[in-house]
DNA sequence: AATGAATGAGCATTCATTCAT
DNA sequence: TATGAATGAATGCTCATTCAT
């Protein structure tokens, strides 16, 4: 915990641009993102974030109204940083420019959500621990993310299905099975076996095989 | 909710065999599963559940020494229930007998525990979502389920890729894409589409297509 | 505060006819009386109530919900006890019979009330001073004692205006005039002289001849 | 509320003798008479007075050590208005020429009393809230206002007795009698009927009046 | 077996006040 | 003079749990 974790520094980036975070903030949300994904949102006390953050349990709320509102600064930003990848206008072009076969397509896309698990885990596992209990973090959910990258992936599948590089299979159900499949890979991954030996290398190969074969035409 | 739950019914075969749930305790339960599921286990409220049950807050710990103990009593005769398939004791000659072939068996299993998940649903999603917060439940879960289902689940890929009907793979690796394919079927029908339209045929029929050509060799 | 009050006797009475009250109950409204009193409701703590009770902090969130329905539950039932002496169906036939004079009216209304506020002098201290802050008594008293007291008692002074007792005036002017004197009254010997010596007997004297000689015809 | 208060324009002559407001001090004041008023002292928080006066939490305890200090600042120099009509050397002598008549004097008394009401309604209000709960308060006016006032007033009591304007009752009662008719009609006029239709000029006259004949020897 | 009054530790939040800037 | 971040004690209230009935 001593060293600056990746999720902190892009939390970090994001809120400069509005205003500074204080020193004392800063250990704040550094100690309610362990305690909360050790925890429980509704398992942890402000009390022990404070203690952990070391500061005094009012200096939580002079920054967060509420313990709900210290929650959402932390996870409402991930959203954000989660389309990335897909926030791009004309998103056919990059498609034909830089990824010629789904292959190509699925693997970047592996490979970069993989990444992003690995910088974001810890708030990633809150909020999929949270997002059944708060309304509000279910709706902003489903408004921006779940629309934007829906419609761009639905659109990536149609592409590849209409140069016959997949199976024509309902986009949902399509997106279904190849979502199922890297959140698999990716839970097993940061959730199952987090220390052992893995050959990374090899096992994204194998999912990325696996798709491919799952939906290609033969 | 006022019917009888498919998994109260489950339930109380269960403990029958030991000892009568007495008619109060049948309702703590009962509330206990809805609000626990609705409101996850640290923020669900002993006296909330008592009031629903319609019981004094005293009754609850009359059963049970104390909250966990009543999560446990939910959560534990579930996990019994998850292995059940799988506690048969000459399991190759089921496979022979019953499974000749890899989509039989896969249907099979997928049917079978589309079923389980749509009685189980509720405890289910208690389990889910405590088992990160309660060392009990993993240890519960690793030491019993987790190593009978691999153990039988191995064997079976074994089998099949014996057989020539599945490629050669980790065994970890196979398990690993087909329960992330059948699990995330689950996840879409329960959770995130729960009351809409679903053709649940056909897409039992894409998910078991997906994972055959996924593994088959071509 | 070891005796019984005379307020709580009457409140105990009043319940009763619900439900029966605990005998911690009791205490915390004793405590609470006495505390308020002293205080005021904002400047006192329910922790300081429970203390002076001796009980735990949480029993008294056990019998109210809040600190305000525990004010609430003390000072309401004074506000009923307020009208008693105008809760009669035929008034005038009261007035024909009983008080021939003005005199003996102002007389009786004063003792009676001199006696009520002896007996309720800390919940009415508190009511007097809480009620500019509360909506819910500014409107319980607006709404049932001012009104039927008023009624009543613009009855009276029409009464012994037509008999030519009372000089003409406007019934609001006259109530005035007549209250002013009576609750100064009261408020000097309750609150500005509580202790001192005060020939009772004659300052009542004095203030109903003020009041006769200001108010009936020369 | 954003014109200038009467009451405000006084504390600032008062305070300008000693040493000039800042602006935000005066703003400060301003916000606090408002909230007091509105909710008592004890349920007002310097954090909501800050805001309304749009200063920082800090500034109030730059200009007051704590937050008594703050009401005791704007109470106190509104007692030593209170005995401005009665700070006069010798007493007897402006009544003997400005007031022949008891008639005269209570006209006057009761006028300027009204005048002096309406300006500083909110501070009066605050200030009768307060003494009950505040030592300092209750001494700075008994030992003060109290002693003085009463001293000047029993004296024009028994200066109109000795010229048989009226009649022979305690000072004391004869005091308490007046000051109730004067209170009631004030409270009356500001409290319980601030906004109806009240003509003025003949409630002024009926009091007076009342007490007149109250006092007078037949 | 069931109750529900009682508990006291713990909770999120607010408070008046301090202090470095 | 003014700020506003920081404090930690205190607040009203909830909690899981106990126990006499």
């Amino acid at each position: 915990m001593s060293d600056i974790e990746p999720w902190l520094t892009e939390l970090l980036r994001l809120n400069d641009e509005e205003e500074k975070m204080t020193d004392k903030q800063i250990k704040i949300v550094q100690a309610a993102v362990e305690i909360f994904s050790e925890k429980g949102f509704a398992g942890s006390s402000t009390s022990e974030i404070a203690q952990k953050a070391g500061v005094a349990e009012g200096t939580i709320f002079r920054h967060y109204k509420t313990k709900k509102e210290l929650l959402l600064s932390i996870v409402t930003p991930m959203m954000t940083k989660l389309i990335a990848p897909f926030a791009v206008k004309d998103f056919t072009k990059v498609l034909e420019a830089d990824y010629p076969t789904v292959e190509q397509f699925l693997r970047a896309i592996t490979v970069n959500r993989l990444e992003f698990a690995r910088k974001h885990f810890p708030i990633i596992k809150i909020f999929m621990h949270e997002i059944p209990f708060h309304n509000e973090l279910r709706e902003q959910f489903k408004e921006t993310v779940a629309v934007l990258v829906l419609e761009k992936a639905y659109k990536a599948i149609r592409h590849f299905q209409k140069q016959g590089q997949l199976i024509e299979l309902p986009e949902p159900t399509a997106m279904r099975l190849i979502v199922s499949t890297i959140m698999g890979f990716l839970i097993t991954r940061f959730l199952l076996v987090p220390d052992s030996e893995w050959d990374e290398e090899k096992e994204i190969d194998y999912t990325i095989k696996f798709i491919l074969y799952g939906l290609s035409p033969r």
